[in-house]
DNA sequence: TGGCTCTGTAGTATTTCTACTACATGAATT
DNA sequence: AATTCATGTAGTAGAAATACTACAGAGCCA
């Protein structure tokens, strides 16, 4: 491990798939200016290395077990409002990227972003600045003033569009709402809601619209 | 980058996600009998590189863009039969694994596994032994043995494929039913046989595969 | 020719889903 | 301040889906 130097930006890595977790650590070991303050599996272990450690920067990956990274995002603003944290994902920005910046990110990256983006966008947030893509940018200026909802499923609050992602891998209400820890009516109730909302009739439009948008893959 | 050893086990990284590639290359060149023979974005670069470089093992990427894991599975093994080729992928190998092993994967790892599986998976199937896991293990044994299919929906009776679409479309029991006749109880039944016939867990699994499959709009 | 396996069919019992209703907050609007 | 709307949450009852079992005919193979 890289030592830690007293002038350099204390990133945390929160994802839940160890090689992806090897590789942010081995891409930010590289850089003198940054190294690791911890790393964490789910959002627990996030607000576990926290109340222990100092971090300036917190890299959390949109998709995990248990705790899921918009969860964890929400709790940590809560706690830490002035902590910035990158959203890391798979999925293009132009789907999630909005409704993770609402939320408080400082900033959302693909995966298969080159390594300079991951540390220019970790030096940027550090400073106190927002990361996102141009590509998101103009989305977001043109959607202020255009009409907003571009995509169907953005008219959904988090928490639907929560159940709405399960659904689309097609788990089960039980699955849900142990995973949500919800009642099962009340992730039903999500459902007719996303239904409702997105103008829809059975599960499988839900699925469908999912993979034709690259919502689930 | 680590020097190249002549006794060592050169493998081969393709994923789309350069985060990834490091943190594969970090973890495989920890290991003195192993090393980086080249990295590829997607499945056409694999093929240039295997052209020009040796390469003892491939780790593939299930899920990249331009050519995805399976179609780049098919064409190295008619190519190269002999090198062994290990799928990592994000997703759980019960839902995806057997069709792997059955386009001639070697093993199929997720990407979430530990580092060291990750290590002895690329030492076996470079001896010439298959890693997968136990659970999938059981799986295979009751199905592998039969001769391969070139797709899972060619084991389908006619009244089952009928059931296939219907079910792909997001038809209701009681609709399917009507269509063809029949009790919604014999539908269920058929609809329990595809599910089983096609190694599949649920609805979504039949909608997800008939959308890829391009059997339904 | 007898026995297997596959296919087409359906009943029963249980589990799961869904519609409908309800209520508490908090934000927005009048 | 009063009212309305959006959101998060859950209960109940009835509908739908599912698992399990069963059985008959067709074809196969030993």
């Amino acid at each position: 491990m890289t030592p830690e130097k007293e002038s350099s930006i204390k990133v945390l890595v929160a994802d839940d798939h160890e090689i992806v977790r090897q590789g942010l650590k081995t891409i930010i070991s590289e850089h003198s200016d940054l190294s690791i303050a911890g790393e964490a599996e789910n959002g627990n272990q996030v607000l576990k290395i926290l109340k222990k450690t100092k971090v300036d920067v917190v890299l959390l990956d949109f998709d995990m077990p248990e705790k899921n990274g918009l969860d964890t995002l929400v709790e940590l603003k809560a706690l830490y409002p002035k902590l910035p944290v990158m959203i890391l994902s798979i999925f293009p920005e132009d789907h999630y990227g909005t409704r993770f910046l609402k939320a408080g990110a400082s900033g959302y990256l693909q995966k298969s972003s080159a390594t300079d983006q991951l540390i220019d966008a970790i030096r940027k947030v550090f400073n106190g600045g927002k990361y996102i893509s141009s590509a998101l940018t103009d989305k977001l200026v043109t959607g202020l003033n255009k009409d907003k909802e571009q995509f169907l499923h953005e008219s959904l609050t988090d928490r639907e569009f929560q159940v709405f992602r399960l659904l689309a891998t097609g788990k089960k209400l039980k699955e849900m709402a142990d995973e949500l820890c919800l009642s099962i009516n009340t992730i039903s109730t999500y459902r007719s809601r996303i239904l409702q909302k997105m103008d829809m009739k059975s599960n499988a439009d839900v699925i469908r619209y999912a993979i034709e948008n690259g919502l689930s893959k």
